[in-house]
DNA sequence: CATGAAAATGTAATTATTTGCAAGTTTGGA
DNA sequence: TCCAAACTTGCAAATAATTACATTTTCATG
């Protein structure tokens, strides 16, 4: 054949299309209509499906349910506004397995996060995000809980002394941050002092320290640091940052993952 | 035949919508359609049927009634007896003033007596429901604090180790709790077992306790009992209890409250 | 440009699931 | 009550998934 072999990921890309567009496939046709082994058209779905795009079915696979309207719109809305979130997202999930306690701080791209991990089983995720905390579906296999504390004004974040006894209080395998700044001397910053407290404690209570920001956010201090990005193990922004900028971050922190 | 087969979850699937549009189907009809053995149609719609998706009938299966089955949403249940509910929560609202330091548990009840408090100033308001924490809007001069703790299932409400902690360690005024069921004996109780706990820390760490519950739920047991009503300051209930019913509550309770 | 490590792919053996068939049993209507 | 149709159960064949492993491709690096 003098097809042009697509690269794995490409194929995935157009394979989740496919399945998006017709409403179920069956193994044998997508390794027929990609010129592959059923072996590879099976791993494919298998990624697909471990990302949560699909759902795997004896045979083939099919289209992955939709959410709820409330949580459609709101999706929507974020993915029109920020579609590098959902790919910071979904490159944040790859981390996560069965079974992980989870720690999930407030705000969109977090909850942009646990949506990206909510087919996995056996998960425990904990909270200060109340939307995170109200609207997210998850397995039955799963645990959410929610940190507790006093409500930010009028945001959906909880913080305060009861938030971060809670996290101090237990242990996660991964702690997902979002932060609004990460300078070249390697700070990492929020703009808002209380959340200050509910940040370092997940931080601290966590194995993995993952740190998110989109490329918006990167070469600007803000007004708290939180911790040093050694401090982190990685860093999870979008490919809108720049080969210099990259460098100099590499140089103030560990892994820095481009989604 | 050169068709496609589908994979074992799509025909379900598209045997679930044919039975949809139609009323009812044979089995043999379903084979035919489908190309199967009527083993395999037997396998598939016990599949669904288990699913709670169609019912089973000898022969064949039906189109499942899901007015029932589907659980409703928060919003829906708080329509249901809103009239009621609205006056208990006003005349409950009447024992808060500016100030106070409240605990709301979870339920609509008890969200339409926090939005009844709402205009009031300098409150603290603690409830362990995820609807009221992540909806309410107070006055700039008023605190929210949520409990922290498991969610329950599906629902908007934490329960829990960490949530009956946090109730543990403060102190309210005044607390309102909504049961589901207050009998002759004065029995106080509610139909789930986790949330017994929460509940009961409420009641013990406020200095005045309200009991509320409509009408309908007067003269019922239910699963678990949370407290005597002689323990309670005080039960509001609306003008729909017979008098009788008033007279036998009175003798097992203390202040008995129409709305 | 060579080269070695990591990733991707295909093959084959093994295991698991699905399917159809046929035995005996139950059901529901005449 | 009787009987044909429908159901249940056990089983073997067909189909798909998993696992292990060999081969090829990719890509960063000396």
């Amino acid at each position: 054949m003098s097809e042009t072999p697509y690269t794995p990921v490409e194929r995935q890309r157009r394979m989740l299309e496919y399945i998006n567009q017709n409403r179920s496939v069956h193994l044998q046709e997508l390794a027929l209509f990609f010129h592959i082994s059923e072996a590879t058209a099976r791993r494919d779905l298998d990624e697909l499906s471990r990302q949560g795009a699909i759902i795997r079915t004896h045979g083939g696979a099919m289209r992955a349910e939709k959410s709820t309207a409330y949580e459609t719109l709101y999706q929507e809305r974020m993915n029109q506004q920020q579609p590098e979130k959902e790919r910071i997202a979904i490159r944040a999930a790859q981390m996560v397995k069965n079974g992980d306690t989870v720690f999930i701080d407030a705000g969109t791209t977090a909850f942009a996060i646990a949506k990206a991990i909510s087919h996995l089983e056996r998960l425990t995720i904990i909270t200060n995000d109340l939307f995170t905390a109200s609207q997210l579906q998850l397995k039955p296999t799963c645990t959410l809980m929610v940190t507790g504390g006093m409500r930010r004004g009028a945001s959906q974040e909880l913080v305060g002394a009861a938030a971060e006894e809670f996290v101090g209080a237990v242990h996660a395998d991964i702690a997902f941050i979002g932060v609004d700044g990460v300078d070249w001397m390697g700070n990492v910053c929020i703009a808002n002092f209380d959340e200050m407290g509910i940040k370092r404690a997940m931080l601290h209570s966590a194995t993995q320290k993952v740190i998110v920001a989109d490329h918006g956010k990167i070469g600007h201090a803000a007004l708290v640091r939180i911790c040093y990005l050694k401090d982190a193990d990685c860093l999870i922004t979008d490919d809108g940052i720049s080969t210099d900028s990259l460098r100099k971050l590499k140089k103030v922190g560990n892994d820095i993952i481009l989604a």
